[in-house]
DNA sequence: AACCGAATTAGACAGAGTCCAATTCGTATT
DNA sequence: AATACGAATTGGACTCTGTCTAATTCGGTT
């Protein structure tokens, strides 16, 4: 039974993706997304272009720059804000939450599924919700400091 | 009847809650402190250095990262990561969360007595919570697009 | 007034991300 | 197969936030 998280990405099919998300797939786009979608992983802007080019150089800097954030823009992405110093970037659009290990900057999913959140004022009157982001800091718990 | 949003805030009496976080009280870093303490605002290290030169220059940029970065570590304030280019620095250490306004910026606080958060994961074991953040992404409802 | 450690400083530096004008790519047309 | 054309990509300069460092200044003590 194909899960989710078991689903294969191949370059075809994420050329599909993007054509659904009205975004002419180019070989470097095609190339990004796959870096993205293929590991079940959050990653930065030059873990994506190193990614990219590991065999050899074949994507600018622009390029995964101006691709990031047009696949945000098309919502095919979105970016997580967790570290001061750089802008993770998430392929699962699937509402959740996450939480950050300081130490090693690793960055986990949590299923929304199972959150409640309650007690929320009202938004300022026109105003919308874009998004609610939930964020847990955690840090490996010392012995007796 | 004083409340606390109406606390007026001194030099004198910021040099006392730096001693009593175990910070020396120096002339830049009571500035510093006045700058944040006195407005109810969230500032960036860039609008803190501006308020605290506004008369004629007193205070470097080193200074005034060095003087965030330990209020930090003291934990006399708090940082609020919510925009890719910038960090908040955030006088309001009670607990409480944000409502971010994408198109101007502003950030408001959320106090936190009436939210109620069910369902989230244990923690990885050795794990300890540093914080948990929410943010509220908000921007201006269109009239249909 | 001399001393000493702590704090501050200017300015060089680093890293993430943006911008721009020039080039190259892909596709359609003939 | 050659041409044309708009879209995408590129290198490199640039900006901005934040850090580092070695030299200087400050403030409190004797």
């Amino acid at each position: 039974m194909a899960t989710m998280e078991s689903e294969q990405y191949t370059r075809d099919n994420l050329a599909e993706k993007l054509r659904a998300h009205g975004i002419n797939p180019t070989h470097q786009r095609i190339e990004i997304a796959f870096a993205l979608f293929s590991r079940h992983e959050h990653l930065s802007a030059d873990q994506v272009m190193a990614i990219v080019n590991e065999r050899h150089s074949e994507t600018s800097k622009a390029t995964v720059y101006n691709t990031l954030n047009l696949f945000l823009e098309k919502k095919l992405i979105r970016e997580v804000i967790v570290d001061p110093n750089k802008v993770f970037y998430d392929p699962n659009t699937e509402p959740h939450y996450h939480m950050y290990e300081l130490e090693s900057g690793r960055l986990t999913d949590i299923d929304a599924a199972d959150v409640r959140v309650t007690g929320l004022p009202t938004l300022p009157s026109g105003m919308v919700t874009e998004g609610m982001d939930i964020i847990i800091r955690v840090r490996p718990s010392e012995p007796a400091r």
